[in-house]
DNA sequence: TGCTGGCACTCTGTATATCTGAGTGCTAAT
DNA sequence: ATTAGCACTCAGATATACAGAGTGCCAGCA
């Protein structure tokens, strides 16, 4: 059946009514606010029709209409005008990204934090890292009992540790453990890096002291975090603020979901790029089944792929959160593909400096 | 006036029945439950001496008693017994925190998610790391356009940052750059480190490329993120669990507080070591009137302090949280400061390995 | 044929009244 | 001092009445 024009404005109009109010939207209401020239009657009979057709539902044989999963989802495939953002809003995100995108290693958590913020709604941020190798190692010899490791990875980060020995060790030591150790253990996978592996080094090395066992155990600690995708909550206070999480059991359930989130995301990656919204039971567990979820994948460089998203009722704005979700996936694709990596190496403005100099 | 043994006991009886079901509690089940041989006639009696000396009040004429403020304050100093942890507890907190030490810096995070856990409520974690300055600049050098900076810290850490050169630059200048920031700007405070010190390194290095700027002002950025106390806040969805949240007001307010502590945390920062009790209105903090504070002050070594602490309701198991916090405290400071800084260097195995080998 | 005004009907949320029971304070007896 | 007994109080639960928002449908109108 097919479905004309003026049901899609009265889909829409109640569907923007109801994510406002958060009531059930009636006839009236609608014929003096959305203005669509005809009376409370008509309308009624249209909305009698969009219940029929599974677009709206009533709670009751005499409350007003509110929309079904599948209205919000025609609403989200062809109804809402995705938002334009007001230039304060935008300079507002570019600033607060620009801070956070400052250390690499926060981002999650920043961006998540970002999210929650601008949506109002709870956030959860995921940075995916792919498998990586070491690229390089580096001994930074202190003193006779002290050194200082530093790997840097085939993803540009780079990892330290400082190592206190019991017993000392001359500096001659550490020179060839560093030139084994670039020799053996670069560019390899954390499988790779195996026990006979080690303990070949070792025995190069003539190490008796478990030099060979500190740096490879740290390798491998490096690799494993790097391919550790973190992940991060923020916001969970602003459920509260929404009149479907009033209900403490209700919020409660999705608040320890998502506080357990971490252990049981990647039901939530999704392949490919772009904003998608999971509206309530289209979600795959069982505590959102209430909620729907906005995800915005963004690109880090390298094929690195982050996930932000935000979790809501299934009366959200959705096409505020859209188009915000949308815009902060791109700014951190931009910022960080785009922008010769800002985050890893130098501030902008000595880039343009050395640019200058250049020319 | 004095305050007899009976009425002691009875107080007692009252907060820990209290603190179970959360409902004011009467005389008959305390005549009941509570092993003092007198009817509940008598302890009407004393309980009526109990509210008009301020330890106990009734919600209205005819319902039960609840502790006041002052009447918890009384029990927590002088009438509880600190609960003994079960070895199982033991155990598995000491299982945890080997896992939270193995790094330095989610240690916040990681033990505020440990007290949330095992006391069944929202917790928040602050290192307060004392004022640092820098020991030692290494630069290593890994092609014409890349080098790697990396700080050692007075406090034992390190920073590093891969910086990219938009033009190339030859290793003997950065050789020569390392020297003059290991003479210029070690041992130095971020205020010490003057744009006018900056600029004279500039010169000396006949720097047109912004490489000393980029030296110094990773530089201050570490030293200041150093001096940045990290704090976080943990398991906030099990504030919802306890009944006086169900309003969702008061939850919200309180988690709202939560959420923006770390702007405003110093109120907090208690100055001696020890566990320290909290009870309502004794919280300066407008947000915290209607619940208590449990903090705990660990010695991370080195003069750095942190405080773990937790949230709930002021009817809460004092007994049961003091013991586990203290506990955590003193499970922290021991490993961190008794154990020879294992988070910083190697891990214990080895280093038993090492001591073995020199014996 | 499609729109509109009108009317009777339905149903929830709120307000009001009633009831129940846990718990008290007090008094008189031990 | 302690206890048993009794009348009293008050919050919370249950039941009832009420108002209002919204519907469905019918009959009249363009």
């Amino acid at each position: 059946m097919d479905i004309s024009e003026r049901k899609k404005k009265i889909l829409a109009a109640v569907i923007e009514e109801y994510i406002e109010t958060a009531e059930p939207v009636g006839s009236k209401t609608l014929a003096e606010t959305a203005g669509l020239g005809c009376s409370s009657a008509t309308i009624r009979n249209e909305l009698a029709e969009l219940v029929a057709m599974g677009y709206l539902e009533q709670p009751h044989t005499s409350a007003g209409r509110v929309p079904t999963v599948e209205g919000y989802r025609l609403y989200v495939n062809e109804l809402m005008a995705r938002q334009q953002l007001s230039d304060e809003e935008i300079l507002r995100l570019t600033d607060e990204l620009d801070q956070c995108l400052a250390q690499m290693d926060g981002l999650a958590a920043d961006v998540g934090r970002l999210a929650s913020q601008m949506t109002n709604l709870p956030a959860m941020a995921i940075t995916a890292p792919r498998a990586v190798t070491i690229t390089r190692f580096d001994f930074i010899y202190v003193d006779a009992n002290t050194f200082i490791m530093v790997l840097l990875l085939s993803d540009s980060t780079v990892k330290n540790k400082l190592v206190r020995l019991p017993i000392s060790v001359e500096q001659t030591k550490i020179e060839k453990l560093s030139t084994l150790c670039n020799a053996n253990f670069t560019g390899l996978t954390t499988a790779e890096i195996t026990p006979i592996l080690i303990s070949a080094t070792e025995r190069a090395l003539d190490d008796v002291m478990g030099l060979t066992a500190v740096a490879a155990s740290f390798a491998i600690e490096a690799l494993v975090q790097s391919a550790q995708p973190r992940m991060t909550v923020a916001g969970q206070n602003k459920l509260l603020e929404h009149p479907e999480f009033q209900n403490p059991e209700t919020a409660q359930s999705l608040m320890n979901y998502l506080n357990q989130l971490p252990r049981e995301f990647p039901e939530l990656m999704a392949e490919d790029t772009g904003v998608k919204v999971f509206i309530g039971p289209e979600n795959v567990s069982e505590a959102l089944r209430d909620s729907s979820v906005v995800l915005a994948t963004y690109d880090a460089g390298a094929g690195v792929r982050g996930i932000v998203g935000v979790v809501g009722p299934t009366r959200m704005d959705y096409a505020m959160v859209a188009s915000k979700m949308q815009m902060i996936a791109e700014t951190i694709s931009q910022a960080m593909i785009g922008g010769q990596k800002p985050p890893l190496g130098m501030d902008t403005k000595l880039m343009l400096r050395g640019d200058e100099s250049h020319e």
